[in-house]
RNA sequence: GGGCCAUUAGCUCAGACGGUUAGAGCACAGUCCUGAUAAGACUGGGGUCUGUGGUUCGAGUCCACAAUGGCCCA
């Protein structure tokens, strides 16, 4: 006996079920602990943050990292699962800094470091619980025991010994990087950041300013304007003219770039010469001049010119990069006479400006690796708060408030061509509203570019699904590949392994505490102290040297090196688990949103690369955002966030999953909404749950018990059960094997709606006969085999059906099998059961039925009125001999007596009704004969009664007694028809006349006759 | 401004190689079927396959450009 499956039923009161059974009996342990011999298939999961709630994209993400190895693990492999943690970086400390109202850094260090930190330790855990509920929720099998955890001692140490690793391979170095500042906050935006404050119509001004040149290369005398440019340039009148939003930038001007290939006019303006592109003159206002001359910009590189401000003048520094180093800047030495270069550069647009463009090295990230390439001067008379420094008339005042300073300044000495404003997009910060300011500051880089090539090459082993991602934003992303600029000015992080001596400016990366312990002048380590900051920052010794004193160097490695690590750092490694880290790298399987294409699926190649010198994951899936119904981002601002607890308290996790799964291919943005998942819900979990419903209901009446009885399947429908299905085993282990779960489901979902609505639907009366002949016990084989192996090629999709199927219908009959459908083998198709034709010739039926049934429809009898034939008009013989092989399911199927083939056209009318469908055609006869119409009058009593016993409260098996009254046609038709009508109402004698006492009993009108029925269970 | 992806029925999605009449599910209407079914069948309405050019005997499919939306980067 099976345990009774009623056909309704709540998901999530049986996921509940089966979640207490899995934890009770420890099953995902088990799964691991049962192949720990076998060859193991190595899965890396990307950590969440906890300090969030989790939302529906992490349901998406999980379910998706949990159906790979819960089907590799099936296939006979081990698949440990350890969960991680990413507790670091800045989203973590600004929260933190916003519960505590702060503004800006040097509240935090007024409140103490050891305080802030600890809070940040303390909120990165605050939603643990509910990311822990949720993904046991959803059936994401992961280890949440014993995870890895980005801010322990232990994985600090991993990734400070890769530091070192890099360190000693000479990829590490510091330069400078041009970083949005808020001036305000004191400190750098992330680009995250930057996004949130782009404010439209920001009001700037727009000026053009005038640029005197001191030599033009080149210049002969030949032609007259050419004397009289040399002449201009000579005495001073001749000027390159260059636009700009940001005037206060003006003083670190230090080159103008032009465009090689652009048309530079030369005309005269109020006695003077100006240069601009040529293309450009119109939108200036100087389209009406005549052009004395043109020049290529190519033929304008190298000019020399007067900088607006000479730096030593104002008590500002001036420097140069050292050839061959990005951070080592050399301080200028004054010259009165200082004149600047001018430039070629590829940035040079002929959109805006004038073709001539200001360059502020340190300014901009443009401008600064223009300077870089060029060797450009830098000058930043810009404090860190945002204020003019030097003796500049605008000293101390902030930048914004600078601008009409700088141009008053420039006009009173003819500089400033023309003055206006303009309105763009410009970034303020998020949290304060100052405007940003874009800053060179030291930082600290992975030399990742050294290895680019390595990289590109390791990415060509990887499997990336979507396909598109691998040459697309992925290999974009290597192929324009710059250092990693990995170090950050902040608190709550993986402190930076770096001590620098105080006197020599010797440099040492420390790989872990080992080394740390045997320093000479220790001071400040304790055994068991925490790593981070502000205790790191107290550990000192001598420089080896110069005796001086080596402190740490004060920023905190970025969070992605923390993520990026977790091949090794999950391990401990190299300090333990060597051999765990080398059974477990690299990783067969990753998934993540294609936002990490530039996070963690960078970070992870990256380091491994530049470590390992080779990838560190095969298979990829990469998965699309979700969006709301209306096709617009989900945020709390806008109220449409779906909720995953609200979907799986309704619809259930498999429905959830399984929508996550066939909906939509994975990489694709999608849109959702619950209502998406009701429908997954009704559609297929339904259908799947009400054959097993109906296998049960069945199975028990009959006593069927599996293996018991084994015959050869004889019926055709069996045999096509059974082909499809060991093709569709074949598929689905396919289409796993290359990490396509979308289509997989939607294979499995087709096959069950054939099996419910073909397989099903045309076997009901081989289940309902009386006779436990082989034909159904062959029944009963096919359709419990048919459960049984989707139970099993279901699990990794819908894991909590899956096993109640398979508790219930193999579990529960053989002890001897695996405890858990998650411990089961993947079912072997056998290919030797697959008939082809008995697939095509099913399908062929099925479209002979589908056309016959709306030739029925339109004859407008009854489907319950038996008709004498259907005529078919196929497109071969062969076809016509797959017919006549299916000829019994057809009939049946249509209500008819015979199925007759022509060659000719059907025509409507005499006495047939037909349809056409391309080469197709079908019509059914619509005579009827006195037998036709009695025996269709015995089918609306049986159907009669059915509803009865129904409404009644029968059970399926119980036994009736049936009484009947009506007219002589109805007596004749009763006697006639009694065997039928016994067989399918378990009439066990069918009385004329009025019912016994206690019956049940309706009156009918059937084809114009009053007849009275009664039923009284036996 | 650059890169990648998407755009097929009201909604969610299928549509190898270019080849008869572009499909399914949901939703809507009508009819039918049903002792597993909250399901199913049939019919109907609903499509300038985002647009414009091009290649071709033939384009939803290939090419170019554009529009809209999404993501990433400036």
């Amino acid at each position: 006996m099976f345990q009774p499956v009623s056909s309704r039923v709540s998901f999530p009161e049986v996921e509940k079920k089966i979640l207490e059974f899995w934890q009770k009996n420890d099953i995902f342990a088990k799964s691991i602990e049962s192949r720990k011999n076998a060859p193991r298939f190595i899965f890396y999961e990307g950590p969440p943050t906890a300090n969030g709630n989790p939302g529906i994209h992490h349901v998406l993400s999980r379910v998706f990292k949990d159906v790979i190895p819960r089907y590799k693990t099936m296939k006979g492999f081990c698949v440990p699962r350890k969960a991680g943690w990413d507790t670091h970086g800045l989203p973590v400390e600004l929260e933190v800094e916003k519960q505590l109202g702060f503004t800006s850094k040097t509240q935090i260090e007024e409140y103490g470091i050891a305080k802030f930190n600890q809070l940040c330790r303390e909120s990165v855990f605050k939603y643990l619980k509910q990311w822990n509920s949720l993904t046991e929720r959803i059936g994401f099998w992961v280890d949440i025991e014993h995870p890895y955890v980005t801010l322990d001692n232990s994985y600090i140490e991993s990734c400070w010994w890769a530091v070192r690793k890099l360190w000693d391979k000479g990829l590490i170095y510091q330069g400078y990087k041009v970083t949005p500042h808020c001036p305000r906050c004191g400190t750098s935006l992330s680009s995250h950041e930057v996004a949130l404050g782009y404010k439209d119509d920001t009001v700037d001004p727009s000026v053009y300013i005038k640029f005197k040149i001191a030599r033009l290369p080149g210049l002969t005398d030949d032609s007259e304007a050419e004397f009289s440019l040399h002449k201009a340039v000579k005495e001073g009148r001749a000027y390159f003219l260059a636009w700009t939003t940001t005037p206060w930038t003006l003083p670190g001007n230090t080159s103008l770039a032009l465009s090689a290939e652009a048309d530079y006019g030369v005309i005269e303006y109020q006695g003077d010469y100006l240069l601009l592109a040529t293309a450009l003159m119109d939108a200036v206002g100087l389209g009406d001049k005549p052009i004395l001359k043109i020049l290529k910009g190519k033929e304008l590189a190298n000019a020399l010119y007067v900088p607006l401000y000479n730096p030593h003048t104002y008590n500002v520094e001036r420097r140069r990069v050292r050839p061959g180093t990005q951070g080592i800047f050399d301080v200028q030495e004054a010259d009165p006479n200082l004149l600047y270069k001018t430039i070629n550069a590829e940035f040079v647009s002929m959109e805006d400006g004038t073709g001539i463009v200001h360059i502020a090295p340190a300014f901009g990230e443009v401008d600064f690796l223009a300077g870089i390439e060029n060797n450009l001067d830098f000058v930043q008379q810009v404090d860190l708060s945002g204020n003019v420094t030097g003796t500049f008339s605008f000293s101390g005042k902030f930048v914004k408030a600078a601008d009409p300073e700088v141009l008053k300044d420039l006009d009173s000495r003819g500089l400033l061509y023309t003055s206006a404003t303009i309105k763009h997009t410009y970034p303020f910060c998020w949290r304060c509203d100052a405007p940003l300011v874009y800053y060179a500051k030291k930082t600290w880089y992975i030399r990742t570019s050294a290895k680019k090539n390595e990289m590109i090459a390791g990415n060509r082993q990887i499997n990336w699904y979507p396909e598109h991602i691998k040459e697309g934003r992925f290999g974009d992303w290597l192929n324009n590949n710059v250092d990693w600029a990995f170090s950050r000015e902040r608190y709550w992080g993986t402190p930076l392994n770096l001590w620098a001596c105080d006197k020599c400016q010797h440099i040492e990366c420390l790989q872990g505490r080992e080394e740390i312990k045997g320093k000479s002048g220790l001071a400040g380590y304790t055994e068991d102290m925490d790593l981070h900051r502000p205790y790191i920052d107290e550990v000192t010794y001598s420089c080896p040297k110069c005796g001086g004193k080596m402190a740490r160097q004060p920023e905190v490695i970025d969070c992605w090196f923390d993520s990026g690590s977790m091949p090794f750092a999950q391990w401990h490694y190299p300090f333990e688990n060597k051999e765990e880290f080398k059974q477990s790298f690299p990783a067969d399987y990753i998934s993540e949103a294609v936002d990490q294409t530039r996070g963690w699926f960078y970070s992870l190649h990256a380091l491994s690369t530049l470590l390992f010198g080779q990838p560190c994951y095969k298979n990829v899936i990469c998965l699309g955002h979700i969006l709301d119904a209306q096709g617009e981002k989900m945020s709390k601002t806008h109220g449409n966030v779906v909720d995953p607890w609200a979907v799986l308290d309704s619809s259930g996790a498999d429905a959830l999953r399984w929508y996550m799964f066939t909906a939509a291919p994975p990489g694709n943005v999608r849109r959702m909404s619950p209502d998406m998942v009701v429908e997954v819900m009704r559609n297929f979990l339904m259908t799947l749950w009400n054959t097993y419903s109906f296998f049960v209901i069945y199975a028990n009446i009959d006593n069927f018990t599996p293996g018991k009885k084994i015959v050869a399947p004889t019926s055709d429908l069996d045999k096509w059960l059974l082909s499809s299905l060991n093709k569709l085993v074949q598929d689905v282990d396919t289409l796993l094997d290359n990490y396509d779960p979308t289509t997989a489901g939607r294979k499995i979902e087709s096959f069950v709606n054939d099996l419910s609505n073909w397989y099903i639907r045309r076997s009901r009366r081989r289940f309902w006969k009386s006779q436990n002949d082989d034909d159904k016990v062959s029944a009963y084989n096919t359709l419990y085999q048919a459960l049984v192996t989707l139970s099993k090629i279901l699990a990794p999709f819908i894991p909590f059906v899956a096993e109640d199927i398979y508790q219930n219908l193999v579990k529960n009959v053989d002890k001897q099998a695996p405890e858990s459908v998650h411990l089961a083998e993947w079912p072997q198709a056998d290919a030797s059961l697959i008939d082809e034709d008995i697939i095509s010739a099913t399908d062929l039926a099925m479209k002979v039925c589908s056309m016959g049934r709306a030739a029925r429809s339109k004859s407008r009898v009854k489907v319950r009125q038996p008709l004498q034939a259907v005529v078919v008009k196929a497109r071969s013989s062969g076809e016509k001999e797959m017919l006549t092989k299916l000829c019994p399911q057809i009939l049946d199927e249509l209500n008819v007596k015979n199925i007759e083939f022509c060659t000719e056209d059907i025509l409507d009318g005499k006495g047939l009704a037909c349809t056409i469908e391309g080469d197709y055609q079908v019509g059914v006869s619509t005579e009827l004969t006195p037998e036709l119409v009695n025996e269709g009058l015995a089918r609306e009593i049986v159907r009669r009664l059915q509803t009865m016993r129904k409404t009644y409260g029968l059970e399926i098996a119980d036994h009736i007694v049936t009484y009947y009254q009506g007219n002589e046609q109805i007596d004749e038709m009763m006697k006639e028809h009694s065997d039928y009508i016994s067989q399918e109402t378990l009439s066990e004698k069918i009385e004329k006349g009025a019912p016994a006492d206690g019956a049940y009993s309706e009156k009918f009108k059937l084809s114009g006759i009053e007849v009275t029925l009664a039923i009284k269970k036996k």
